[in-house]
DNA sequence: GTCCTACTTCAAGTCGGCTTGAGGTCAAGT
DNA sequence: ACTTGACCTCAAGCCGACTTGAAGTAGGAC
């Protein structure tokens, strides 16, 4: 495949991420980009991808630098893929408790209760943390 | 009913949560002490159900100023009601993205593909961001 | 009455995650 | 040749969410 490569300001238009982090993210390791041309930074197109990830796991509550290491190339092999399984555990308890906080905002929004606190069903979610 | 009053540290013990969280919050108008007793707080122990929701809330990525207006006492009615569901949808995503993600993490920790990004089955989460 | 312990205030510091700004490089257009 | 625009570096700044530290107070045990 020919010249599929994009530019710093390509990116910023596809991913909506501004230059100043793609380039803090270089810097910190979480992407790369895979020549200079000159001093200007060429991507390749994979890394449109790998922004998505990322915004997915900081959204999940993950730090940056659990991405970088969940996902570092170099990164270990098998305690890599002990820490994946970790997290996917971690966001299963996360997910749970994001649904039934669903489910009382929705009631909340609904419930004619003045104060949402007065709501027994709006209790429920307050157990199981 | 009678003395069902708490102290800070018993908030503490019971809720985990530091003091000086405690205080932060009660300066930002996230909880509030029923009265002082000389300088020390009182509260009360619903205190700890709304530092359940607060920790809730932030795993799932809204800002303290986001919590206060959610359920700010004093907060506008209606569209307090009508946030509320905003937020429920928008925890709808979050919840979709997780979902998705938890699931291709344990794909990815079970692949034997050498870089995860070279694995079909780890793409499927980013085309819907 | 004085010691301890649990609390208080207020200002300043920390940390993660970026953003901003000053000053420089480089290729293309006129 | 010169300007324009997109890119660069590096240091400093900013914001949210707390934490830390110094110095003070209040109530009970002895």
């Amino acid at each position: 495949m020919g010249k599929t490569e994009i530019g710093i300001g390509e990116v910023v238009r596809r991913s909506g991420v501004p230059a100043s982090t793609l380039r803090y993210y270089e810097e910190r390791g979480l992407i790369a980009s895979v020549r200079r041309q000159g001093l200007t930074r060429v991507f390749a197109p994979a890394v449109l991808e790998q922004l998505a990830l990322i915004a997915v796991c900081r959204t999940a509550g993950f730090s940056l630098d659990e991405i970088t290491l969940m996902f570092s190339p170099d990164g270990s092999p098998s305690p890599n893929r002990a820490m994946l399984a970790a997290k996917a555990d971690e966001l299963d308890v996360t997910i749970q408790k994001l649904a039934s906080m669903r489910d009382d905002l929705r009631h909340a929004a609904a419930c004619p209760a003045p104060t949402h606190m007065e709501c027994p069903t709006f209790r429920r979610v307050l157990g199981q943390t």
